[in-house]
DNA sequence: TATTGTTATACTCTATAACTATA
DNA sequence: TATAGTTATAGAGTATAACAATA
């Protein structure tokens, strides 16, 4: 079970930080009826939740990073650059933060000497599964009031959105 | 009908700046179990496809600060700040925005000279008509690929997420 | 002393452009 | 000349704190 009532619940504390269609006492007009106004709804509420878990400094895009560079070891930064739709610039930004602390390093690759591969390094996969924990608990409070088939029923429907 | 050939479909266009997990080579990981990732990837689309929509300097966030101010006639503006989660001074900014485009106007309350109500003008009105097309245009590009059922589906399991 | 709203300031994030080193 | 990656710089957005006016 979760700790006890000494910590709040999470999910109903940044709920309260959250735009609510539902508890509020205005009108929210046209809102009400956008799709797209509940998902950024749903967004912001799962940003927060997650944050919330992660470390201060890792930010839910910055886990997203590592666990791309974890999952395909050896990746160029272009290559990260289009898989997170960040610039160039952004993506060096991103792979400092992670190298700073000792995350992921860079590797030359033989051939092109343009070219540098990115890998996680032991202590990064160790970090990585720590953060994975987090990140899977951030999403379960996300979804709790949610059954499992509502659960799988969302996610393909959110998928035929972004494919 | 929409235009013709000379304009590339907008959903296609701000697809191909959005990361995808069916479409990239790249391996997600974890995150493609996430319904938070799922919910990012359908906010930064969705938040692309009504930026473009919209005009240059109107963002998503402005637009619903003008709507909601439109649907609360002499809203507070510490109200305002609680009904989107904005800070005072970020509402302060907003409703400056609005109001320099002459769109909005503060009113002194009487009885309390600290309080001011926020309200449309006429030209404010005619603004968010036009505006609000362009809203509702963006969120059918949104939810082009599904039925009517899906989107209700869609809608009510985002709605037990945000509440 | 508390509250509404504004101003000042700083910080994060991102975007563009310019630079380097290679090819 | 084109590309990978870096650095420099500027802009938008947001957050905190300090302030003014009023209660």
């Amino acid at each position: 079970m979760s700790s006890p009532t000494s910590v709040a619940d999470p999910l109903s504390e940044v709920r309260h930080r959250t735009p609510s269609l539902a508890r509020s006492e205005v009108d929210y007009g046209l809102l009400t009826d956008l799709t797209g106004f509940s998902v950024k709804l749903a967004w912001v509420l799962g940003h927060g939740l997650l944050s919330r878990e992660l470390d201060p400094g890792v930010t839910p895009h910055r886990f997203s990073t590592l666990e791309v560079i974890s999952r395909n070891p050896g990746l160029q930064q272009t290559q990260l650059a289009a898989a997170l739709a960040l610039t160039r610039p952004a993506t060096t930004l991103a792979v400092d933060f992670w190298q700073e602390r000792g995350c992921v390093e860079r590797r030359k690759i033989a051939g092109d000497r343009r070219l540098s591969g990115v890998y996680t390094t032991p202590h990064g996969e160790a970090e990585l599964e720590r953060l994975r924990r987090c990140v899977r608990e951030a999403d379960l409070a996300l979804t709790a009031d949610l059954t499992p088939e509502e659960i799988a029923t969302l996610r393909r429907l959110l998928r035929k959105i972004h494919r």
